[in-house]
DNA sequence: CTTAGGCCTCGCTT
DNA sequence: AAAGCGAGGCCTA
């Protein structure tokens, strides 16, 4: 199947999918491959189309048009972010990055798990949680896995979960995956009310915070102006815009950890600076920043 | 209301 | 090679 890209420039698959905002996507020679809400879908862009099939349903444009948030008219949205040199080289350098509409809970659970952890690790946590708990589909002599329900991480036993790798944030996990299986319509609820009152009932699961809390907001529940702070935006704010070194604790020589205040203070400087879509600017300015930070290391 | 520790586990560096 | 450090934070005191 293939997919016209000429009315939704730009779009880059690559920075799409590389950038860290989903981890369960892998690139196979030339197809990335996923299963995102039951159905595998591999995909391959070539320059102006998108190709794709899929197993074992089929899907419409629509559902990758949702996907991949081709709706939104990026253009304008560059525009209105692109502030300073510092975004406007990041926007350069993974021009067509566009944000995911993930689906709640897989997006919750990733952030949850993801906590104080590095992409390698969380990756591998969230591949075993599948490999363990989720349906199977097999194609093409490979096997790929259906994230699991919330129902089936409800029941697991802290030993299994324990088992893929996610140590202290079992407890998180089992609580927050009983207190939405409990309530079904928990999450479908909370796609209603408007970013403030979102988050607020966000904060109340479990292994959620301020950051997990924005990314969930940001990632799945359309809200654009959400603007996750971790240790790298917090880095590149520092840097491209308060123009001073973050504070280091002088006795062990290392950053201070991030405060509530502060976390605020930050976000709010972000809204200010560029508007509605500041989570569109931190997703940017993230991935420039730590790519950036890959190639010093190698 | 603010601020320190502790925390499972693993990737990466020395 | 083995050990130590720090990681896309959160919770509790």
């Amino acid at each position: 199947m293939e997919l016209k890209l000429k009315k939704y420039n730009p779009f880059n698959l690559d920075h799409t999918l590389n950038c860290g905002q989903v981890f369960r996507w892998e690139k196979c020679g030339e197809w990335w491959e996923g299963v995102v809400n039951g159905v595998l879908i591999r995909l391959k862009q070539d320059k102006n189309s998108l190709f794709f099939h899929t197993y074992p349903h089929s899907i419409n444009h629509e559902f990758l048009v949702n996907y991949f948030r081709l709706d939104d008219d990026l253009s304008e949205i560059l525009s209105l972010i692109d502030r300073d040199d510092g975004i406007k080289e990041a926007i350069r350098a993974h021009h067509g990055l566009r944000l995911i509409r993930q689906d709640p809970w897989e997006c919750l659970i990733s952030y949850i798990i993801a906590t104080n952890s590095n992409i390698p690790a969380i990756k591998r946590r969230i591949k075993a949680l599948a490999e363990r708990f989720g349906d199977e589909i097999i194609f093409d002599e490979k096997t790929f896995h259906v994230f699991p329900e919330p129902s089936v991480v409800a029941k697991a036993t802290p030993d299994e979960l324990k088992k893929c790798g996610v140590g202290y944030r079992v407890k998180y996990l089992l609580e927050t995956a009983k207190m939405i299986s409990d309530d079904p319509d928990l999450l479908e609820e909370l796609k209603k009310p408007g970013y403030e009152e979102l988050r607020e009932e966000l904060l109340k699961l479990p292994g959620v915070g301020y950051k997990v809390a924005d990314c969930v907001s940001l990632f799945a529940f359309n809200k654009l102006k959400a603007f996750p702070v971790d240790l790298w935006v917090r880095r590149v704010m520092y840097q491209n815009y308060l123009r001073k070194e973050i504070p280091i604790n002088p006795e062990t020589g290392k950053e201070k950890p991030l405060t509530r205040s502060e976390y605020d203070m930050l976000r709010a400087f972000a809204w200010d600076h560029f508007g509605e879509y500041a989570g569109y600017a931190q997703e940017y300015l993230f991935y420039y920043k730590r790519n950036e930070q890959a190639m010093v290391s190698k």
